[in-house]
DNA sequence: CTATATTGGTGAAATAATTCACAAGTGGAG
DNA sequence: CTCCACTTGTGAATTATTTCACCAATATAG
């Protein structure tokens, strides 16, 4: 299917806030409505939409609960799937608690650090683990995605032992661009460099 | 001037690595070192850069320092620029102590938060006030940019704190998008749209 | 000095993405 | 029943972005 990653992405959001209206009972929502939520417009809602080929009523708009089930079906996000977190400083103990996550689908099952005196310092309900029991860990819980929260240095290391242990996707919070074999699904979240962009976006 | 989003972004990337090649003594970057450093093509890195009406040199590549400089102006980089948290959960206190942003020229010269609790056990260097003091410290500081790490609920609330004290600039960390004034620039970091994307690209 | 291998620069071509414009359907008012 | 206001769906037009192909420049080797 060729979707572009835009469109993607934007749909991806656009279930997410389905995911909100659906708790709130609402039953059909317009396409101008959702555009306003996602600071879009209505026409590329419409389209993102109309290529997956799903579509509303006439003079209702698109109901809320089954749009959801398909854009859900066809972006694979109707099922939780597991992930873990590694390193565990500041940011990683922050993510692991982060509880957004659980309810959105994505259990945080693990985490790992290399360092003893993190691990036994930690104090959360998930588990954690030392590094040399990052595979057999991800094997055994059957882990799909890895969130890579360690600094710079080590980010590759750990994207290739992650790799090796056989996750499908991850979540990059490092500011190092990871190379990884192109059947992996790598997003990077760096924050300087959103800083950066706001700053060049400033005078434009 | 017409650059394109995407072009400003991987410039901005491109200025980051530079200052790596910077610190490593590196005089000269080839746009085919850069492109793989970056993840993109060379002709994509070149491209970028001649809209900006910058040039290397043939057979050399480009002067790191300089090129690193010239980028720099073009897209606002060079000066420091202060930076506000506002929201001191794990995730907004873990900013705090976030060493990067100093390094790569944003200071985070202070903290915020509603909870006076909270205030008063966060252990940081950095300055933190109660949420009553938002403006007149932002205005006081010269705060440029704001980082909202409060909960989706309080975002667009704080967000209009934000703008109305006279940032010019946000990042946002909560998954809610927020509506501000078009001269605002205004960045989301949305963790669980992230593994969202990730998850839909997965069987791509 | 000459030949060669590199490397940047860039207009043009190819692709991709967005935006538009409007036909078609329909719930609701009167 | 009729009309109207509203909302989707989508081919077409527009605009933006990426990719290509190749020229020009030049460092280096011999």
């Amino acid at each position: 299917m060729d979707i572009s990653n835009n469109s993607i992405e934007r749909l991806c959001r656009v279930f997410g806030y389905l995911d909100i209206l659906e708790k709130k009972d609402v039953e059909f929502v317009s396409s101008m409505e959702l555009a306003e939520a996602m600071g879009s417009a209505a026409h590329t809602v419409r389209k993102d939409i109309s290529i997956l080929n799903i579509t509303g009523y006439t003079r209702k708009g698109y109901p809320v609960s089954s749009l959801k089930k398909d854009l859900g079906n066809r972006l694979n996000l109707n099922k939780t799937r597991k992930a873990c977190i590694v390193g565990l400083g500041r940011l990683g103990s922050a993510l692991l608690d982060y509880e957004k996550f659980q309810e959105d689908g994505f259990e945080i099952v693990a985490g790992f650090d290399s360092s003893v005196n993190k691990l036994e310092r930690i104090r959360t309900d998930i588990e954690v683990f030392p590094m040399s029991s990052l595979k057999e860990m991800i094997v055994s819980k059957r882990i799909e995605l890895g969130i890579i929260a360690v600094p710079a240095e080590n980010a590759q290391a750990v994207a290739d032992r992650l790799v090796e242990a056989g996750v499908k996707g991850m979540l990059n919070f490092s500011p190092t661009k990871v190379t990884v074999p192109k059947e992996i699904v790598n997003v990077n979240m760096d924050f300087t460099n959103a800083l950066r962009l706001i700053a060049a976006k400033l005078n434009k």
